[in-house]
DNA sequence: CAAATGGTTCGAATTTATTCGAACAAATTT
DNA sequence: AAATTTGTTCGAATAAATTCGAACCATTTG
């Protein structure tokens, strides 16, 4: 059978907002460099281009993957938008699953 | 010379109040084992030996780590009594740091 | 004093997570 | 149409976390 090639401009699947796990939500966050991709997104949706994780010298692979934490956690949403991504945080998710966790974690 | 031999019933180190990190407090919180060990406790201090990570197969080795990381994390205190130890959580502190954290973890 | 209880530490083995480069693809630009 | 921009996925290498048993120790119990 033929194999299903990557489709980089994808639909990726984000979890329900019941399927969000509260320990998966935790581990997201507890990495400085996805908290500070959260802590960007706080002020509104940010093309993924735009949304820099402070360190320069981290191969795109990378910042990818800490996306894909953060999206398969339910922390974010990352939906194409032209020739990019668009990256929204899950505020309303995460406040009706874990009311005040939120906010207490961007302080 | 001697080498310091491991203390049993010793001190252990703790971090204080203004030295716990956010990242480092959600990642504790993270494990599941490690929460539930959090949510025991919420209900007031605790000997370690009535402190049961809910899988009864567990080395008492394992155990001993899961209190350690949530202990270096800032979000418990293990305190030797008598025999044994005595585990509280840091409500105060935690609160004092991240306010509304604990409780939006607690459910 | 001997044995049992409760718990830390060390070292090794295993499992997970992170990081990178390469390959690839869609939309845009030239 | 070719080149650029943007970003995912794969596989491999590395780094970190978890888990266990063994060794050890201090206090209490017999």
């Amino acid at each position: 059978m033929m194999e299903e090639k990557t489709q980089p401009t994808a639909d990726l699947p984000h979890p329900a907002r019941d399927e969000i796990v509260l320990t998966e939500v935790l581990f997201a966050l507890s990495d400085p460099a996805r908290l500070e991709i959260v802590r960007q997104l706080a002020g509104g949706p940010i093309e993924a281009a735009r949304c820099n994780p402070f360190d320069p010298s981290i191969a795109k692979s990378t910042k990818s993957h800490l996306m894909k934490v953060l999206r398969e956690a339910g922390v974010i949403r990352n939906e194409a938008l032209a020739r990019g991504r668009l990256l929204t945080l899950r505020r309303d998710d995460l406040d009706a699953r874990f009311p005040g966790l939120l906010d207490a974690v961007l302080g």
